[in-house]
DNA sequence: CATGAATGAGAATTCATTCAT
DNA sequence: AATGAATGAATTCTCATTCAT
């Protein structure tokens, strides 16, 4: 069944006031963007918002949803990859490294969300609607974790634990990686932290392995 | 001399009044918390609080820069420890660990301000005041993993990116254990971070090929 | 092409919110005229007048322009006028009376702004603006008196200090009728100012002298 | 009978308050001399003034009449002279311009009070209290006039009118002379006022006295 | 008496949200 | 459906006044 013009219209204006809402958000921070702003970005009126989305809050919801949604579906690609597990975890970081990298605006967008600003009420919303958007992330990388350590290609320990580890420390580079002039290319960074977070960095002490 | 009476109750004010505000932008977030409400909790009226700071940004930053100091002294005594780099390195993750653990509302206060929201204005002094503070203890980290570089004990990786790693790889294990009702052994978790970034997980397979 | 409708509500807004705030300036003097009772006597709410001027600055200034080029527009027919010295100084006085008759509550605003009360920041654009405004109106009757010396038709005196003491001096006379119940006709007033100026109050001792 | 001690220091107090008083409300203007400046200035500490005044509505009040009551002391010896109307009016200018030559700051005041800036409760009390100040200067002046009158030395005007027209037309002149480098000497000023005001500006037509 | 820290009412300004057109 | 003018709650900051020391 085709979609009824006005649906086409109706999704092309709810797409147009959450990338709006993206670029607005990542130029001034969660905290400054004002509905304004954003409507102005998205070249409709303030009002017009509002036939969309019920209030500043679920516009920010829904479009954080939309945009995290893109990044899981590129996740969800290198999760189904087949494969050692190191060549999973590869796979893994080199689509977010790449994601971040095409979407640098969302970023920001991301890191806003995941320490809310706001309203205590909003505060309380913001936690239920996106942190599950987090959570999935690292539920998902702690069950790769987990069936690799069923296969003793890793060592025992904490899933989750290790999953933020993972994902936070290589957020952290992807940071860097958007505030560098020039940075080194992504397949570089992708290994250094494939190969820290698989071999760790310390050198084996030759000495032990000979006496 | 000891300090006069009134010097010990200014310093008194500044402290209730920095404490108040790490408690409000711990609950509300640093956008949601009000004068009003942080002067409630401090229990002074309003115009109190501007008699030790000039404004909210002041007493935002001096919160922050206080609060900061007392990680970055414990630190400090982690990062002149003698021994091993991993010994180093176990005292400073712990150091990161029991900080935070003993000032679970601080540690909000900390993320508030690593993505700094607010008018265009604010961001600016935020980007001077704060992430000065971050970028010395990342600075401080990467300089010890050089020398560790230097000295051979861990394998030639770009020593910022490294850093980054690991602090917001273990921040996030606080995170995390701040969530948990009932969070294993502080120890426990040093360990995991210790051996993960030093040895990584991977198990080697050389065995294996040798059976 | 005639103004669109949005423009005519817009000038109509702009005018009832000026007029508001002479009439509110004039009651309760400059310091004392708050946004709040500038809007409650416009009849429109506190957030409206910044949809239609910046800050409290820009409203108090530009009203203030606005208002004192009325003035200024009938002090122009007068002094346009053709005639003797002592025609067009009648002509002036009488459009001065006749304004500040008609317009009482601006009278008070004008004088507020005469002499600036405020913080040093603003005084020092309050000069910037309002000040001019007094000037030109001095200026101009300055020229007036030094074509009328030109011509011989005035003692040589110092144009400029003539036409302050002209201007304030009838001032006074306007604030006095102002606070009177039941003042005398303009013209008899407009009589004394010319005849006290032109002819001074002496009555010649010539006559006494020669008898 | 001497006075106390206590009164001593009491009335010095009160003096350095009132100067104070007069210095930074002459520097600041009326809306912007805050108590703790006025404090600061007088060398006491915020409080004390409430020891001396009930508020800053008296403060402001009582010095004024002070201030002023040492102008209305020159004037009175000026009043007071013998001889002709002339004279009399050359003497009155002298003290005016003398006055506010040497009290500079104190004009401003002077001003600001004139046109009081103030809540609506301050605002009565200051009409009722400032305002008879000048009614007293003003009314004194007409006195004078009449009797002049009286005496055929000028001609019958209103009073009152005249009194303000020449009162407030000096002070435009006093006001230039402040605000100018290089003011030519005082006694040309005076002239100035005195040859105008008696004599007017008009150049009689030699042609008419002719035919 | 003198002090000055503390108070809190009150002012300017912003911005999410509504609603008449 | 779309608009954007109007709204007013909420926020920051100031300063006259009080009162414990």
């Amino acid at each position: 069944m085709a979609k009824s013009k006005e649906d086409v219209v109706s999704e092309f204006r709810v797409q147009s006031i959450q990338e709006a809402a993206i670029r607005v958000i990542s130029r001034k921070g969660m905290a400054a963007a004002t509905m304004q702003e954003i409507a102005e970005e998205a070249g409709v009126a303030k009002g017009t918002i509002y036939l969309y989305f019920r209030d500043r809050e679920e516009l920010v919801e829904k479009t954080f949803e939309t945009a995290i949604g893109e990044l899981h579906k590129r996740l969800e690609v290198a999760f189904d990859t087949d494969g050692t597990f190191e060549e999973r975890l590869r796979a893994i970081i080199t689509a977010q490294l790449g994601f971040f990298n095409e979407n640098r605006e969302f970023f920001r967008l991301y890191h806003s969300l995941r320490m809310p600003e706001g309203t205590s009420a909003q505060q309380r919303r913001q936690k239920r609607n996106c942190q599950p958007q987090f959570q999935t992330r690292v539920d998902r990388l702690a069950k790769i974790l987990q069936q690799a350590m069923d296969a003793s290609e890793v060592r025992r320990l904490d899933p989750k634990r290790l999953a933020l580890f993972l994902i936070e420390g290589s957020t952290a580079i992807v940071l860097e990686r958007l505030s560098e002039d020039a940075p080194p290319p992504e397949s570089e960074d992708v290994e250094l932290i494939v190969s820290t977070f698989l071999g760790g960095i310390a050198i084996p002490k030759l000495k032990r392995s000979s006496h």
